[in-house]
DNA sequence: AACAACTTTTAGATTACCCTAAAAATGGTA
DNA sequence: TACCATTTTTAGGGTAATCTAAAAGTTGTT
């Protein structure tokens, strides 16, 4: 069985990746996991002994499929555990994120297919982000950033890439929620910053940061 | 904020020293965390150092107001998450103690008043153990072992002192549930076995320990 | 191709917890 | 009261994960 730690790593290094799996450099999994380069160079060094990632010195890290299935797992947990305390236990979807970092490590397979069954078998967690099923699987979703829209395009918020409180709080503070439609106006070049409409209300403008992570599906 | 091992060795002092306080010996807690008796005093010296324990070599070791403190509110989050599994999750009794003791060591104090609304505010927990409430108050409630019962006294399981698998294996094999009646049938002294009815269907025999492990209340 | 800037790794410690083996204290009994 | 069995503590290590500081490797720029 897994530390906490180790799966803290594999989640870090599965997100890191992305899509095309590419390799993960020391300094950005410190990064993620606020810890030194060092103690990551120590560590990837013990989760290669172990198979779960393949580590060449100086040249980043790539999880191995063992080690993207628990990492898969883990994520799925997260996402369960976030659902949970937003459908069941009413918290708001700025202060589920540090309580499912916890929830996510509680060891029992029974345990969490009973949670999936209890809520339902959701698809995706309260940010939009899909579940993984058993399998380590995701159901498949066209997801855009909202910067990649045309003028004169609608779309709905299905999920946000960043999560800090701050973000979300923002979020929060203009009243945009999940399912909110948002529509391009107009595009200011010279900054990349983006002119919408908010649920055929409200007109703002967000700036390309905030734009680069909000997700959002043409189609509800 | 304390490790989950800090936790665990002020709740098993809690349990060991019983409603009189008494003092616990390391032996005693080293059994109950199934650690060696030198890893107990090394770590009883820490916790004294950090006022959670009154500790005196070779006397035994007690909580101070605050380690106290600290233990009713893991035994409150353990028994809560207890319910929670039965309730809402629909786990059997017997299978849920080694999850309650991962859950039990989630740091969020919000999640726990929001998971003790959501059950409805439990008095008890599955096996018939009270939970404290906040402040660490137990509601209160007279509660017997069932061999302190005199012969024609009927009664209501309200929990059970033992809570191994085995033993709750065994409780579910002669389908005896929280809130089934027993009634004292007759009282054997060469071994202080004692037959039974239960539900006023069944008769059967118990061992004194079995008797002993039986926690009833004379009133609904 | 050489160097500066950056990234990564190694070396050596630290912390929290656990262990075994041996020494010290306690307490019941002859 | 003196001894023996039992309990408890100390001494000396071990492991997982972390850190700082220094050495080694890589890369972009000229």
């Amino acid at each position: 069985m897994q530390s906490s730690t180790t799966e803290d790593y594999l989640k870090a290094i599965f997100k890191l990746s992305g899509p095309l799996k590419n390799g993960v450099s020391t300094n950005a999994i410190s990064e993620e996991l606020s810890t030194k380069a060092s103690s990551v160079s120590d560590m990837v060094k013990k989760l290669a002994e172990k198979e779960l990632v393949n580590y060449v010195k100086y040249q980043g890290t790539t999880l191995t499929e063992e080690g993207e299935k628990i990492a898969l797992h883990v994520i799925r947990k997260h996402r369960l555990w976030e659902v949970f305390l937003v459908d069941k236990l009413k918290f708001g979807w700025d202060e589920i994120h540090e309580i499912a970092e916890q929830l996510e490590h509680i060891k029992s397979p029974k345990l969490i297919d009973k949670l999936d069954e209890h809520l339902g078998f959701p698809k995706s967690d309260p940010h939009g982000d899909l579940i993984p099923d058993k399998n380590g699987n995701f159901p498949e979703l066209k997801k855009f950033k909202l910067n990649k829209l045309e003028i004169g395009e609608k779309a709905i918020l299905i999920g946000v890439s960043e999560d800090s409180k701050e973000f979300l709080r923002y979020l929060d503070g203009i009243n945009l929620k999940l399912g909110s439609s948002i529509e391009v106006v107009d595009f200011f070049s010279f900054d990349k910053s983006i002119k919408v409409k908010i649920n055929n209300e409200t007109e703002l403008t967000f700036s390309d940061l905030v734009a680069q992570n909000l997700n959002v599906s043409k189609e509800k």
